[in-house]
DNA sequence: ATAATGACTTGCAATATGCAAGCGACTCTC
DNA sequence: GAGAGTCGCTTGCATATTGCAAGTCATTAT
């Protein structure tokens, strides 16, 4: 059963130091992740379940519901036909850039083996993105 | 009887992304805010215990011994008549700093409520602060 | 009609976290 | 020198979150 209590009643947050307050947003294990993810372009469920570091389906569902409650990310309807979504990210969820900058930053520079490829590229509209650094 | 089953020296990270890397090491719930606290100030496991996050015990134990182990903190005795220990971030854990610097801006920009505080009480003057808030 | 695809759900494991106690080494009273 | 207190943890379970495999549903393509 879905255990979720997203009341808009629940404000038990743990503290109002705003580090944990956005760790309470996206402070889990994939959350950046996908964030990241968007910044490079990828846009719907089926390329976002397809990073390298193999993300659940239902979490991966989880999330995204959760990005977009939290207005990081939009759903949207791109194409009818067959009926086709794509998540975006909002300004506040491209605004995590600088957050992923920092962590890319430090884990090349102390994590030995860990190794950037490309820059999070803009929010460009139709081309397939690089794959960045996954 | 389980084929394919990983020993603890098990090195399979996710992926090679530096900010995948990254948040293996700090992406739980707590180790970004014991890094905070630690760049406050505060050093013995008692202090650490004691943030409005409220920490449980046996979590903190485990942290503590996991950034130790990246090289994050380390542990030292600084006092023997009591014997006491102390917890400080290595320049690897400092550098976390920037990192927590990010996550703070965007917290006061994007989530009513969040209030840093005071600046910290640092013991050393240094140029990048993560200003207070707990 | 059958197969395929995209976007999810559902049902359980397996892990990780949370809570309350307890424990050992001291030390500090009395 | 027998408690009582403090600090720094550990241990034993609950509860919650994640992970894996499979299934569903609406369409569409063959």
């Amino acid at each position: 059963m879905n255990a979720r209590k997203a009341d808009k009643t629940d404000k038990a947050w743990r503290s109002v130091c705003p580090i944990a307050r956005t760790l309470e947003l996206v402070g889990d294990k994939w959350s950046l992740l996908l964030i990241r993810d968007m910044r490079f372009g990828k846009r719907t469920y089926g390329e976002l379940l397809d990073s390298p570091e193999g993300i659940p389906t239902n979490i991966l569902a989880d999330r995204l519901k959760r990005l977009e409650e939290a207005g990081l990310a939009v759903r949207s309807e791109y194409q009818d036909r067959p009926v086709r979504y794509a998540y975006t990210l909002t300004e506040k969820g491209q605004d995590l850039g600088n957050v992923l900058l920092a962590l890319k930053r430090w884990g090349e520079a102390n994590i030995p083996g860990s190794r950037a490829l490309r820059q999070p590229a803009a929010p460009s509209r139709r081309k397939v993105s690089v794959s960045g650094t996954k």
